[in-house]
DNA sequence: GTGCGCCGACTGGTCTGACCAGTGGACTAG
DNA sequence: CTAGTCCACTGGTCAGACCAGTCGGCGCAC
């Protein structure tokens, strides 16, 4: 990555982008709140001095963010979603828009929610749950004489397991998108790696390794051994200068 | 959780809302491609039979969601974007709608967020930030004689301090996008609770040993006691069928 | 032949004005 | 006081128009 300038594409700015900022801007303000109604669209489009097209295209904007939502008829006008949304959301985009994020804190951010999921997962677990677990490695070694790609899917079926196991859907869903980011930045390189395969038998191993501490019902251990097994998995592809923070998320 | 038979309220199935279900379902049928172009909108306003107004909202929504985007006069139609799209948006989006989340779950998010933040930045941080944080230390003892909110605010800035001071932008914005929501879900009560000032001093206290910890280094001890801190301070809000599950994070 | 500039057929962004089926509050008849 | 009606208003959709931008190709000058 050398510094020379980068210059951005230029976009124009449209009338119902700007609409939305101004939504999104009121409600970080607190000058709307949600419960709250925004006036009808005959009203703004007085307010914003644009077309009613335009406005209920900030609307659709705004809607498909989770932060109004409309109901035909209804003289209130769009309602303002409960909290949740509009904070939350804007962050979560964010979270989409990967080049903002680096490499390490995508990993980093794996390290320890996985880790977390496996550790709560060693006490939750259930004896069938454990059985699926030991079947989901039998499906990544056979994928492993497939190829990567089917390797890579085994993979997630067994973290999308232990993230349920764990009874928390926001881990779950977090690993998952994730991964997804993750494994999109670098899969490539992984799948094209001359000792993929040794890459994939390793990793297998260490899923077992994992699986075996959760069946003994030691959650530290399983953490430890995931968190290792993802920085051994991933940290090739980080830059030294950033490699000290994952390793100091291994142990504790 | 009775099982009384639970219905849906019915809501009309709007025409841009269907356009929009169409695009998706044949970008995950593989019938269309990032990469790929969508038909101009007035071949679209052909192809669906509605209007180009509805064509444009079910634009607007699908651009938002990252799927496609749009660039007036290019002659190639709507461009379907890489990766990203539908799988991981489906995801990210029932992320954000917090309804489907239960408290417990979200403030076990935050447990293990929030301890691995200060497990990292008690190896990070600098001698400087050791002096931010006491420093927000101090205003937290301060706000106590304010009020709740003004406590609240403190807080915030301490834990913003934590997850800047973990070099991890990821952690630093689940954290706070979390933390938001479990607040506007149970701010209220806290604040009138008739313990509330011993909560505050009990958190504040609670605090200062987490800024020991992290002083002497000893991470594992500091997010331990930033864990059972969190614990304490929230699971009283939770229904005791799913504090197991928030206990099982404490330890490790 | 080659390069350049112009042009025109398109694109998406915006606007106007209209119609419809719903909603909910005011009003009225009992 | 209730039950029913009514009406002003809402959001959803439509048709048609204009504009500024984009891009490919045509033709001109060299």
């Amino acid at each position: 990555m050398t510094k020379r300038p980068q210059f951005e594409p230029v976009q124009p700015v449209r009338a119902y982008q700007r609409i939305v900022e101004q939504v999104e801007d009121a409600l970080a303000r607190g000058d709307l709140a949600p419960g709250q109604r925004l006036p009808s669209e005959r009203e703004l489009v007085a307010q914003f001095a644009v077309s009613r097209s335009t406005v209920r295209e900030a609307l659709r904007v705004l809607e498909s963010n989770g932060v109004v939502r409309s109901r035909p008829g209804d003289p209130n006008g769009p309602e303002i979603l409960p909290y949740s949304s509009s904070a939350l959301r804007k962050q979560v985009t964010r979270l989409a828009r990967v080049d903002e994020l680096t490499l390490s804190e995508l990993i980093g951010f794996r390290m320890i929610m996985d880790g977390a999921a496996i550790q709560v997962a060693s006490r939750l677990r259930t004896p069938e749950e454990l059985d699926d677990l030991e079947a989901t490695l039998v499906a990544m070694r056979d994928a492993i004489d497939v190829d990567f790609a089917a390797f890579s899917e085994a993979d997630l079926a067994f973290h999308e397991l232990i993230a349920r196991i764990s009874r928390n859907s926001l881990i779950q869903t977090c690993n998952e998108v994730v991964r997804g980011v993750v494994l999109g930045l670098i899969a490539d390189k992984i799948a094209h790696a001359p000792n993929s395969r040794a890459l994939m038998l390793e990793s297998l191993h260490h899923h077992a390794e994992v699986v075996d501490a959760i069946r003994a019902g030691n959650g530290h251990a399983a953490a430890r051994i995931a968190r290792q097994n993802m920085f051994d998995y991933y940290a090739g592809y980080v830059p030294d200068s950033e490699q000290e923070t994952l390793r100091a998320l291994i142990d504790d």
